[in-house]
Formats: C-alpha cells, structure tokens, sequence
DNA sequence: ATAGTCACG
DNA sequence: ACGTACGTGACTATA
C-alpha cells in the first residue's frame, strides 16, 4: 500500500494539522506518532521530522520535517510549541512504536509526551513475550507488510537528516500508518486475554514513563576512580602475563580459550578428565575447570587471575567511562522492557544489571557509583523474593508459616533437612543452596558440586526437601503439567510464558486435563524436554517477581513526584535512588512501605533499605 | 556472526 | 552413562 503523507512546511498546513488533531480524541482511534531522529541515543538525537497518522473513515497522514539539512522547513521551536498542547495534552489519545524512545527525544527539546494509550511494542510484548517486538517484525506478522529497513533507506556514514524530505516522508509515514493499523488488531487480541490487558494496562504502559525518567536522569561514575583502579589492574595485568609466560615456557594468549585449551591438556599434558569437550573440539578452560586443575600445575592459578581481573578492567573498568555523557557527566542505561521470556527488565549500553558484587575485589567497581554531590545513594532490596513468591504460589503450609513468623528460612530448611535443632553456618549455607536450586530446577548433580557433598547425598537432600515441603514439589510439577497441557504458564498479575514442545508425544497433550498428565512416565521417553520444563517450573516465580517490583516502581514515582528524589536502577529485586540529605530520613519508610505494600500476598514481602556515599557502602 | 567465557539476579 | 539450574548482556578470539 502506498499513501504519501502530507508534507507540512507552510504555516498555513501547520494549523490546519493542529484542526485536525485537536478533534482526535477518541481514546479507541488513537493517534498514532513516529520521531524520525539522527541517532539511536535519544540524548545525542537531533529532531529530524515528525509523523503522525489518524483517521475515521479515510486515514490521514502529516510529515513535519524540521531538522533535514536541505528543502523548506518550518522553525522547529514554533512547530514544537504549537504541537504543545496536543503532545502534551492526556486528552488527545496517542499510539507509539516504543514511546520511551520518542518521549526521551521529545523531553530534550522541553516537550513532555502524555496520553500515550498503546504502545505497539509492549502490547506485543505482553502477548507474546518470547519474539521479536520491533516494527518491521509487528508489520509483517500482524499485516504480513514487509517493512523498509532503515538500512535500506539511510546510506553508510549518512543520517536520515542529509536524505530528502520527500523520501522521509515516506518512510516516516509508512512506519505511523503501520502504527497506526496495529492498533485495532493488538487491541482486540488484549480483549481477548482480560489479564493480559490488565497486566498491559496497569503494569508495562505506565512504566515506560517510568523507565524513561531513570534513563534521562542517569547515574553519576567517578571516572578518577576508575581511572586509577585502571592503571592498578594494568600492573598486575602486566606481572601476571609475564609470569604466566615463565612458567609456562612459552608465550601465548592468555584471552584465548582456544590457545588455553592446547597448552594446559597437550603441551602441559594436564588431566582432560577434569574438562569437558566444547562445540568446537577444543577443552573446556572455564572456571569451573580451572579449579579442578588447580594445584596440578603452577600456571593455573594465574590463568584464573588473569581472567578476573581482565573481565574486570574491560568490562567494567575501561568500558564505564567511555560510556559517561559529556554533557551530563553520568552513564544513561537502556532498559528493555521488551526482550525477556519471564518479564523482567534488562539493562544495556552499559548493562547496569551485572556490576560485580560477589567477591570483595570485584565489589570495588561499586564504589565508581556515586550520587550527586552531598546526596547519597540508597539501595533498596527484597529480600527472598523468589523464595517467598514459591512459598505464596505452592501455599506450602511450613514455608508459608515460617514466612509469617519471621523466621530465618535458610535455617529451617537447614533443620528439617538435618533433622535437628541446632545447625552449624555450613549446614545453613547447604539450605541456603538447595532453597534457591529449587526455584531452578537444580538436580543432584548440581547440588553435589555447589554444597561439596558426594551425589548419593546430594540426591538424598533433594528427596528430603520435598517430603519436607510437600506443596512445593506439587507446584513445581503442576506447573510443568500446566506447560505441556495449556501450552504456557501464568505468573501472579496473569503474564504468559508460552512453550513448543516439538516431540509429538508432549505436543498430543496440548489441550489436555493437566492433572491427567503422568510426569513421571514422559521422563523416561525420548525428545523429554527437560531444560523447557524446568524453565515452565521456574517462569512464574521470575515473572511473579518482576510483576511485583514493576508494580513497586510505579507506585513509587508517583510518590517521589514532591520531592528531589530520584529512581536511578533496578536491578530485579533491588531498586537504586539518590536522594538529598534532609530527604532520607522521611523517604526511608515510605519507600519501605510502598515496596513491602505492591501487592498483598500469603507472606509478607520484606525489603532492606541502606544508604551511603556510593553503591558499594549502600548495602 | 558465532563460540566461549563470565558478570549479575 | 550422560548432562542440566532459570533469566540476561558484554567482551575477546576466531572464522
């Protein structure tokens, strides 16, 4: 189909559009919207034009251009002041391709985007999590269009702003008008599945904003810091690379698995035993396999060396201050709210959602996270949310109980598995495992080598957890029921997970009673899809969790409204703000409380608030 | 582009 | 007998 939209570049088409668009506000014929922009980064995105597409009966379609480096334009201030009222009006109903994107390119010309009612790729989103969400995807499979790719249109080395305004106006407006016929066809399906509609309308819409205003605000790195830890891993670097090529009698590189694998189990003649064959031939040298070797030979401790402290210094180190703004002095993270199967978030450019942590070395690239100067910053967690999202879902009287009487459950576990009162630390960290390996899956292998105890006992734990939390082990399988006979599985405010088994033997159940469904005999057939029924185990309690601190965040922003406080990260089950000294003492507990509060379960949801001059001291 | 590895919840 | 704990993103080497 092809419709060429108006162009608009006189004053006179200008007003003539906002006639049009002031009468559109119906919320079920929303308008639908397009930034075209010179780059991906919102902050480094200069306004190239801007689309819209609406209609009742016949569909119309405005290109505004107004940052193209040749052909007749309107001033940008005076066309963005007179869109004003409209962009920023919650009355004139809009839909958006990813309106995070457009509301951050929008808010840095001062324009604040309101009455977004659909955004084409969180609806998609929530109705099938597990593909792609982008336009050109949305268009051929819900219009089967193919799309003109941005590729196509844009030459190497140009931007959108050096191409005609006629040709934008054409790929601008066929990108709105797909928007824009989306939004009947996603609506509907959302009808369809009342809870999906409801998680879409309660939970994902109003988080983008949300999301956007972490984004916009960012988080300040102390880049002098890093710039010194730099140097320091450098050094050692240097040491460990000089040293490892001495003992080994030879030069290698110590980044290559490939290279690795031939000098530690052929040159060195190392026990292959200890390793497992990769794809591609070689010997596994990851660190699970390192520690096994260790002691066997004198180079292995600085292989392992060498791979901590390189991850560190570039993923982290050498890699955060690139990514720090110029102009804002801080990094500006991309949340996805599109990309995972459970429905959590995730964080890239730089990904904020893997800062070391686990060991006091690595816990360092924590304290480059600061906040404003004189705030502090505040980390916000739940504690045990899985576990107590299992303990709600299974209705397991033991854990639900202990739950409420605040008791330590690591501990518990730890008793009941032990069958005594009185555990050491180790038999506590052995529960601690095998509570958190339940929510996976976790087999006795596993559990053998993460509790450093031989197989038959490992499997002997793992029977006993589940005579001892009997509704546990009924959820877990119930839920593996549930995905093979319905075909997908449901978290706490309704989001999907759907799963395709491909042997016919688990695809003939679909459609069946789940309870009629004998688990125990489908193992032993061929084509059991073990890995997919663990995820199906598992995908509620992830998505439950990612549910309830969603949920969380909205609320909080609201909250946050009057005062200077900011959201900054989330990291799953933690949230990250920075707030001014004379603020905290009154937010502590409000922000407890609206955590604790996000939805009512049978077990209290608890959370842990602390503050200091950096990440790592917020803890 | 893909594989291997490793950082997080 | 084997291999398996779920979900992500980034970096390096190598093709």
């Amino acid at each position: 189909m092809e419709i060429t939209p108006q162009v608009i570049t006189t004053a006179a088409s200008l007003y003539e559009l906002l006639d049009l668009l002031g009468e559109q506000t119906d919320p079920n014929n929303p308008v639908a919207w397009d930034t075209e922009t010179t780059s991906l980064t919102p902050r480094d995105a200069d306004l190239v034009g801007i689309g819209c597409c609406w209609g009742a009966g016949l569909t119309e379609l405005a290109y505004i251009p107004l940052g193209h480096k040749s052909g007749t334009q309107l001033d940008v201030a005076t066309v963005l002041e007179a869109l004003r009222p409209i962009l920023e009006g919650a009355e004139f109903p809009k839909v958006l391709q990813n309106a995070k994107y457009d509301r951050l390119v929008l808010r840095s010309q001062g324009i604040n985007l309101a009455g977004v009612v659909l955004d084409t790729m969180l609806a998609s989103y929530v109705l099938n999590p597990d593909t792609n969400h982008n336009l050109s995807d949305l268009s051929l499979r819900y219009l089967n269009v193919s799309a003109q790719s941005y590729k196509d249109l844009v030459p190497k080395g140009k931007t959108i702003a050096d191409l005609d305004i006629a040709a934008v106006a054409e790929y601008c407006g066929a990108d709105v008008h797909t928007t824009y016929r989306l939004t009947p066809l996603l609506k509907a399906e959302l009808a369809e599945y009342p809870d999906l509609e409801q998680l879409f309308t309660t939970v994902e819409l109003p988080l983008e904003p949300v999301l956007a205003e972490m984004e916009y605000q960012g988080v300040r790195i102390d880049t002098d810091y890093l710039g010194n830890f730099s140097q320091q891993l450098e050094t050692d670097l240097a040491k460990i690379e000089a040293k490892a090529y001495e003992l080994a009698g030879e030069t290698f590189n110590l980044g290559s698995p490939k290279q690795l694998s031939t000098l530690l189990f052929e040159k060195l003649g190392l026990d292959k035993r200890k390793s497992r064959k990769n794809k591609s031939g070689g010997y596994s040298t990851d660190a699970s396999t390192l520690e096994k070797l260790q002691g066997d030979h004198p180079v292995v401790d600085l292989i392992v060396e060498n791979r901590t402290l390189s991850k560190l210094k570039s993923t982290y180190v050498d890699a955060l201050p690139e990514l720090v703004r110029l102009d804002t002095h801080r990094v500006h993270t991309d949340f996805n709210q599109a990309v995972t199967a459970t429905g959590r978030l995730s964080s890239s450019n730089p990904n904020l959602q893997n800062i070391p942590i686990r060991t006091a070395f690595s816990r360092q690239i924590r304290a480059a996270f600061i906040p404003e100067s004189g705030w502090k910053l505040v980390a916000a967690d739940y504690s045990q949310i899985e576990l107590r999202i299992l303990a709600h879902l299974s209705e397991e009287p033991v854990l639900v109980q202990a739950y409420n009487n605040r008791e330590d459950v690591h501990a518990l576990t730890a008793r009941l598995l032990f069958e005594k009162d009185d555990i050491s630390t180790e038999e506590r960290r052995l529960g601690k495992i095998i509570n958190f390996g339940v929510i996976y899956g976790m087999g006795a292998a596993r559990f053998a080598r993460e509790a450093n105890v031989d197989r038959t006992e490992a499997k002997s734990f793992i029977d006993r957890y589940y005579e001892r939390y009997p509704a546990v082990f009924e959820y877990l399988q119930q839920m593996q029921r549930e995905a093979i006979a319905q075909g997908y599985v449901q978290t706490l405010m309704g989001r999907r997970r759907y799963f395709n088994f491909t042997t016919t033997k688990l695809r003939d159940l679909l459609g069946s009673d789940p309870n009629q469904i004998d688990l125990d005999s489908l193992k032993r057939m061929s084509g059991y899809d073990a890995a997919s029924l663990r995820a199906a185990a598992n995908a509620p309690i992830q998505g439950s969790s990612a549910d309830i601190i969603k949920v969380a965040m909205i609320r909080l922003h609201e909250v946050l409204k009057g005062y200077q406080t900011r959201l900054l990260l989330q990291v799953h089950d933690e949230l990250v703000f920075e707030v001014p000294p004379d603020e905290w003492t009154e937010l502590e507990p409000k922000i407890t409380e609206v955590m604790e509060s996000a939805v009512a379960l049978k077990v209290p949801l608890v959370v842990d608030a602390s503050s200091g001059p950096n990440w790592m001291e917020a803890k």
